[in-house]
RNA sequence: GGGCCUGUGGCUUAGCCAGGACAUAGCGCCGGGCUUCUAACCCGGAUGCCGGGGGUUCGAAUCCCCCCAGGCCCGCCA
């Protein structure tokens, strides 16, 4: 409904001004939609703004008559309302299962997310990744996409040299209970020690460096065993906080299947190639000064050289691709773009977010300096526990336990993604660990309070008539929900929906304070009750797009 | 030294790309509200030279230039 009228309105402005960007925004609290186009008008008419303004409301009322909208002026502005029949239709529309799903799509997406290496445990940086990613994912789905998101494995990095070499020379036990990606780290972290005790290690590490390289299969059997140990453990924190990945592309696999050497070999041919004992790129055409190098020269390829791989195949299998990822791999993810333009192939849509530190510095697996995610849903879900069990004892343990769980996981959740990718962030308990407003548990908590009164009503018969300032304010709050969706994925930004899901959480806890549902009577219930119908399958719309359980009770 | 990102009340943050009507909200602080649909809630109050300085514009938190501060990066690592 938003959407439709917002592109009314847009081109109205269009036929009457004969103008292609005509400015409409919203109208905040002067109106639903407004527009500043007689500024830019006067200019060129040579005359004043508010004139224009006057002139231009008389035609764009005439034109959007039929469609329920006027239009005023307030000055200089041109403001328009939306009518009685935009509200009802608006909650009739979001009473739908399914509510923002945007028409299917026929453009395939490919969207990477995490890729974290399997050296140790995902901590609350990684999480970031993945949170911003799986909220992404969940928009194109909702915006009817055909998306598959991967992981991309790197199991031939140093790291995992590091980890196979610490297992055939420290002690590795696995300790009681210990999960397997934090038994890597440990033995990761292990092996970290004795390279700096002893630096001749190092030789060992590069030897199976070249032996996996060149495919040796004892190397590779015994790093795929590594990697593959960690993965369990990434697959139960990520499954944890409703994280989802569709396929696990291994970086080994396009050295074996032979599209590494095929990306090299169109290298070579590049105008742009050096062949200076390494084979790289001069990127020059770009802005970088640094060559871009593909292979070593004791003919090994490095890391680029599998990237190259990967993107080609997906730029070949998919019509829009897309990495989320950390804001160190900047340089390198623009030198990636910018290879893959000279190749031909179609380069990656890049999302970076900026870094999590701790307050006493940065992360560092290898140091062993970092907070794992498990610890941090540990921590916030035994806190959420607590609560749960102070409000609700009545509840059977065991739904005290589900609740705790799915608290925590939009207390997490939310947290991160509500942030712009932009900010680099300090972690921090007592945020992690509070549940009031702008946190995910406050929405969660709206959505219950609809779904406590819609219990308590029982049946009743659709309704749509809404006089009362808060009814309208939360329809129209409603009714943007698509466009948002919308918004997330042209501009690839998810925290718009979590800023969407708290304001829409806010009216609707106005409405509940200002506006009695289940004392009122008649075609004022009946309508009522219709509204929280409504704004709890949105809410629930909006929790789920943003990996969030839309629990009923809590 | 160079590149990218960030700088908004005591703290955290929206708005910035597509410049306009009194700069968004939370935490904390002060005060109020549970015999009334779940108080993980709601209402009122105090707190801002939107990092600093120039410029463009009728109009700048938003665009341009310079400076300062913080983060990330600049490897035949990944």
């Amino acid at each position: 409904m938003f959407l439709e009228t917002y592109r009314q309105i847009e081109e109205a402005l269009r036929a009457c001004t004969g103008e292609e960007a005509v400015e409409l925004m919203d109208g905040g609290e002067h109106a639903d939609f407004a527009t500043t186009i007689a500024f830019s008008l006067a200019k060129k008419q040579r005359k004043s703004p508010m004139a224009i303004a006057t002139d231009l409301a008389v035609r764009l009322g005439e034109s959007l008559a039929d469609a329920g909208i006027t239009v005023e002026t307030k000055g200089p502005y041109i403001n328009f309302h939306v009518s009685a029949a935009y509200v009802e239709e608006a909650v009739r529309e979001a009473l739908k299962p399914g509510y923002g799903e945007l028409p299917a799509r026929t453009e395939r997406v490919v969207l990477e997310h995490t890729s974290a290496n399997p050296n140790g445990p995902l901590h609350v940086g990684h999480i970031r990744n993945s949170i911003i990613g799986d909220t992404l994912a969940r928009c194109f789905r909702k915006a009817g996409y055909p998306l598959e998101v991967e992981y991309y494995v790197n199991d031939m990095g140093r790291q995992i040299a590091i980890v196979s070499w610490g297992f055939d020379h420290v002690p590795k036990e696995r300790l009681d209970g210990e999960k397997e990606d934090h038994h890597i780290a440990r033995v990761y972290i292990a092996a970290n020690r004795e390279i700096e005790k002893d630096p001749a290690i190092t030789g060992e590490v590069d030897r199976l460096m070249q032996l996996i390289e060149k495919g040796d299969p004892a190397t590779q059997k015994k790093f795929r065993e590594v990697v593959s140990h960690c993965l369990e453990g990434f697959k139960v924190t990520m499954g944890n906080l409703n994280v989802v990945h569709d396929r696990f592309v291994w970086e080994s696999d396009f050295v074996r299947n032979g599209d590494m050497d095929r990306v090299i070999e169109r290298i070579e041919r590049l105008p742009e190639a050096k062949h200076e004992g390494t084979l790289s790129v001069d990127l020059t055409e770009c802005g970088f000064e640094k060559d871009y190098v593909i292979r070593r020269s004791d003919g090994t390829s490095v890391y680029a050289a599998r990237d190259l791989a990967f993107h080609t195949w997906k730029g070949r299998n998919f019509d829009r691709v897309i990495d989320v990822l950390g804001a160190d791999h900047k340089l390198i993810a623009s030198q990636l773009q910018c290879t893959l333009k000279l190749l031909g192939e179609k380069a990656p849509e890049i999302i970076i977010f900026e870094f999590v530190s701790l307050p006493e510095g940065s992360m560092s697996t290898r140091a062993g300096k970092f907070i794992s995610a498990d610890e941090l849903v540990a921590e916030v879900t035994n806190k959420a526990f607590a609560e749960v069990s102070e409000r609700r004892p009545e509840l059977p343990q065991e739904k005290r336990e589900e609740i705790a769980r799915a608290v925590a996981v939009a207390a997490i959740r939310y947290d991160i993604v509500k942030i712009s990718p932009e900010k680099s962030t300090v972690f921090d308990w007592k945020e992690a660990l509070n549940f009031e407003r702008q946190s995910g548990p406050y929405i969660q908590y709206s959505h219950a309070r609809a779904c406590s009164i819609l219990e308590k009503a029982g049946a009743f018969d659709e309704a749509f008539t809404y006089t009362d300032e808060h009814e309208v304010a939360l329809a129209k709050q409603i009714a943007r929900f698509p466009a948002v969706v919308d918004q997330v994925v042209r501009e690839l930004r998810p925290h718009l929906l979590a800023t969407y899901a708290r304001d829409l959480a806010d009216q609707f806890n106005s409405f509940y304070r200002y506006v009695p549902v289940l004392k009122s009577e008649g075609e004022t219930r009946a309508s009522r009750l219709t509204l929280v119908k409504a704004a709890q399958n949105t809410l629930k719309e909006s929790l789920e797009t943003l990996g969030i359980d839309a629990i009923s009770t809590m």
